[in-house]
DNA sequence: CTGAAAGCGCTTACAG
DNA sequence: CTGAAAGCGCTTACAG
C-alpha cells in the first residue's frame, strides 16, 4: 500500500506528440480541430492517443481556454420529513446532459440570505465553474437579480417569479398550471364536484402556479372554490394532514382533495384515513411530484411527473446558448394516475391533450402497472 | 442583455501585487504561507486582496499544485419506487465537508459494468478529480481493486466485504449489525419472541451486515431464527409486501417484522394492514435508512439513522490522509423509534450503549417528537 | 496543412 | 523575509 504515496505522472500532450513524431500543435488539433488535419496525420496521432490512453489535462485546457467546463449546483439542505427526492432525480439528469457535453457538475451548498449568494461570486471570482443552474426558485428570487447584475450565467429551472415583468435570465419550468387543471378535468369527468386544494404559503412560486391551474380549472366548470383553498405553513406530512382536516371539517366537505406535493398529499391521505374513509374510494386524492412516496404508499398516490431530462438538457442549452436573450421554455409534466384517484379511464383518447399545451414528450397519461399489479 | 457576451476578466494575482506594491510571489505567500510575511506586509497584502475582492483561479493553482482540489462522486440512477434519499443527504453532507476544506465535490455517472470503470480511469486521467468517494458498495465490488491497482485514491462508504480477507481501500461504514441487534433486544423487552427479517438477496453488503446482527441477537435471546429470514429479489415495496406475507402465512407468524430497508418496511406495513392488523399494534415493523418515508407514514416507521455528516467527514480524512493505509472506520447509528415498533422506552438508561460498540455520537436512542406529536 | 512561440494564472524551489 | 525565474499542460493566433 505504500505504492499509493507514489502519484503517477499521467501522460501528457507532448508524449503523444513525441510518440506520433508530430508537433504538439499537431496532437492538439487532433483533439479540438481534427479537420485540419490531413486523415493520415490525424490516424497516427489518433492512435498514439489510444495507445498511451492520453486524456487532456483539464485544470490546463481551462487555463488556457478561460472556461471551467464545470457548473454550479447548490444542494440544498434537506429539511426534516420533507422529501426532495425529485431534485435526486434532477441531479442525476443534470449530470448525464452535462456528461454528453464533455463537462460535469460541481455540487456546493450555500447558506440562505446573502452570505450564500457570495459563495455563488466566489466560485466565479475563482473561474471554478462557468456559471450557474439554479432550482428550488422562489418568487423574485434575490439570485436572479444578484446574478444577472454580475454578468454571471446561469440558467433557472423554476420560472423567473418577478413581479416586475422583467425577466432576469433564462428559465426552464414545468407547467404545473396545466397540470393541475388536467386533474380537475378528470376528477370532475369522475363526478367530483367540490376539489379541494391543499397548498402551501412558501414563497416558491410553484406552489401559485399549482393552485392557479386548479382555480381556473374548476372555475371553468362551474365549481365553486371559496374555502376549498388551504394553506400550509411548512413542507411536511403533518401540516398536509392538518390542512386536511380543516377541509373535512367543512359542513360540505371536499369529495377530492388536490395537494401541491406528494408530502402534503400523503398528509391528506393520512387524515382521510383517520375518520375511517378510504383515499381513493370515498375522498380522492392527488399529489405533486411523483416522488418515491407516490408509489409507495397504499393506496398508490395519483401524482404529476416533472420531465426532468428534458428540464436538465434544456437548461444548459440556455445555458450555454451564444446569445445571452433570457428565454423561458415551458415545459408539459405527466400525469401518473393510481389508485388514490384513478382518472386514466375518464382522460382517455382527446383529452390527452390536456396534459400540456405543447407536448413534446411522451407526456400523455400513463398509469403505474407497478402499482396496478399490487 | 447583450451585456453578458462580454465576460469580465478576473481579478488575478498581478493585479493584486501591483495594487499593494510587492511581489507576485509575496502575495502567493499571503496565501499559502502567510507565516512567511511579516505582519505589515501580509497587512498590506490582505487589504489588496478584499479591496479587489481576488480569489486564486483554480485551474491555475491545480495546474501547479498537481491537485485538483475536487474528488468525484458517481450519482446512481435512481430506481423507480426506490428511494435513495440516504443518498440526497449524504451528498449534502459530502459537499459540505469538502467545503471546510476549500474542495468541492465533482459529480458524474457512470454505467454499470467495466466501462462504468473507465469513466472512473477518464476522470483520473484528467486529472479533473484527486479521487473518489463511493457508495452503494457491494460484496467484492469490482471498483475497489480497480482502483487500487491502479493506484488511484478512493474512499468508500461501505466496507470492503472481499471474501479474501484483504482490505483494497479504505472505508468507513455504519455498523448495522449492532443497530439491528439493538432493534431485536428492544422488541424482546418488548415481549415478541418471533422476530422476522426481510432481507435482500442483492449483493449489498449491508444487507448481510444487518441480518447477521438480527440473527445473532435472536440467538442470544435463544429466539430460534428459522424460516423467519425471507429475501427479496429487487428493492421495492411490492416485494417487501410479498416478502411479509409469505412470514405471515406461516402456522406460527413473527409478532415482530424487521426489514432492511425502509422500501421493504413500507411493503410489510402494507401487508400487515392488508389483512386487517394494525402496525405498531399486531405486529411490529421497523425500518432502516431514515429516509423522508419513515416519517411519513402512518404509523410512523421505527428506522435506524445513519450519521451522515460523519460518515462524509471521515471518508475525506481517508482519502486525504497522508498515509496511504487501508483504515476501516465503523460508526454506531442511531434508533429513531416510532409507533410502528415503540421501543424507547424498553431501551431507557444503561440499554443505550447497545446501539453501538464505540458511541462516538449522539448516536443515543431518539425519539421523533414531530411524530409523536401527531 | 503543419510548426515554433507566447500566454493562461498560479506555485515552488532558488537566490539575494 | 522578499524577489526574479522556471514550469505546470494546455490552446490559440501567427508564420511558413
Amino acid at each position: 500500500m505504500t505504492q499509493r504515496s507514489i502519484r503517477h505522472r499521467a501522460v501528457t500532450l507532448r508524449q503523444v506528440a513525441e510518440r506520433a513524431a508530430v508537433s504538439r500543435q499537431t496532437v492538439s488539433n487532433a483533439l479540438n480541430a481534427p479537420h485540419r488535419l490531413e486523415p493520415a496525420t490525424l490516424a497516427k496521432v489518433t492512435k498514439a492517443i489510444d495507445e498511451l490512453r492520453y486524456r487532456p489535462n483539464r485544470s490546463a485546457r481551462s487555463l488556457s481556454t478561460g472556461s471551467a467546463g464545470l457548473i454550479g449546483y447548490c444542494v440544498a439542505q434537506r429539511r426534516d420529513g420533507a422529501s426532495n427526492s425529485m431534485m435526486d432525480s434532477f441531479l442525476h439528469a443534470l449530470s448525464t446532459a452535462m456528461e454528453s457535453v464533455g463537462r460535469h457538475v460541481l455540487l456546493f451548498t450555500a447558506p440562505p440570505g446573502e452570505s450564500g449568494l457570495n459563495v455563488y461570486g466566489d466560485l466565479i471570482a475563482q473561474q471554478a465553474v462557468d456559471g450557474f443552474v439554479l432550482s428550488d426558485t422562489e418568487r423574485d428570487d434575490p439570485r436572479h437579480r444578484w446574478l444577472t447584475k454580475r454578468d454571471i450565467r446561469f440558467a433557472s429551472f423554476g420560472r423567473v417569479w418577478s413581479r416586475t415583468g422583467r425577466e432576469p435570465g433564462p428559465w426552464v419550468d414545468v407547467d404545473g398550471a396545466a397540470a393541475c387543471a388536467t386533474l380537475v378535468d378528470g376528477l370532475h369527468a369522475l363526478g367530483h364536484r367540490r376539489i379541494g386544494f391543499v397548498g402551501w404559503n412558501g414563497k416558491l412560486g410553484a406552489e401559485e402556479d399549482r393552485r392557479r391551474g386548479w382555480q381556473q380549472a374548476c372555475e371553468r366548470h362551474g365549481l365553486r372554490v371559496g374555502g376549498l383553498y388551504v394553506r400550509c405553513t411548512e413542507d411536511t406530512v403533518a401540516e398536509g394532514e392538518r390542512a386536511a382536516q380543516g377541509l373535512l371539517d367543512r359542513a360540505k366537505p371536499p369529495t377530492a382533495i388536490m395537494a401541491a406535493t406528494d408530502v402534503f398529499a400523503l398528509g391528506v391521505m393520512r387524515a382521510v384515513t383517520k375518520r375511517g374513509a378510504r383515499p381513493g374510494e370515498d375522498v380522492a386524492v392527488t399529489g405533486f411530484d411523483d416522488s418515491p412516496l407516490a408509489s409507495a404508499v397504499t393506496p398508490g398516490l395519483t401524482s404529476v411527473r416533472q420531465p426532468v431530462a428534458e428540464i436538465a438538457a434544456t437548461a444548459l442549452r440556455l445555458l450555454y446558448a451564444p446569445s445571452g436573450d433570457s428565454e423561458g421554455v415551458l415545459l408539459p409534466a405527466a400525469i401518473i394516475s393510481r389508485a388514490s384517484a384513478d382518472i386514466t379511464t375518464t382522460l382517455a383518447g382527446d383529452d390527452r391533450r390536456l396534459v400540456g399545451a405543447d407536448l413534446r414528450l411522451d407526456a400523455g397519461l400513463s398509469t403505474d402497472r407497478q402499482e396496478s399489479k399490487t
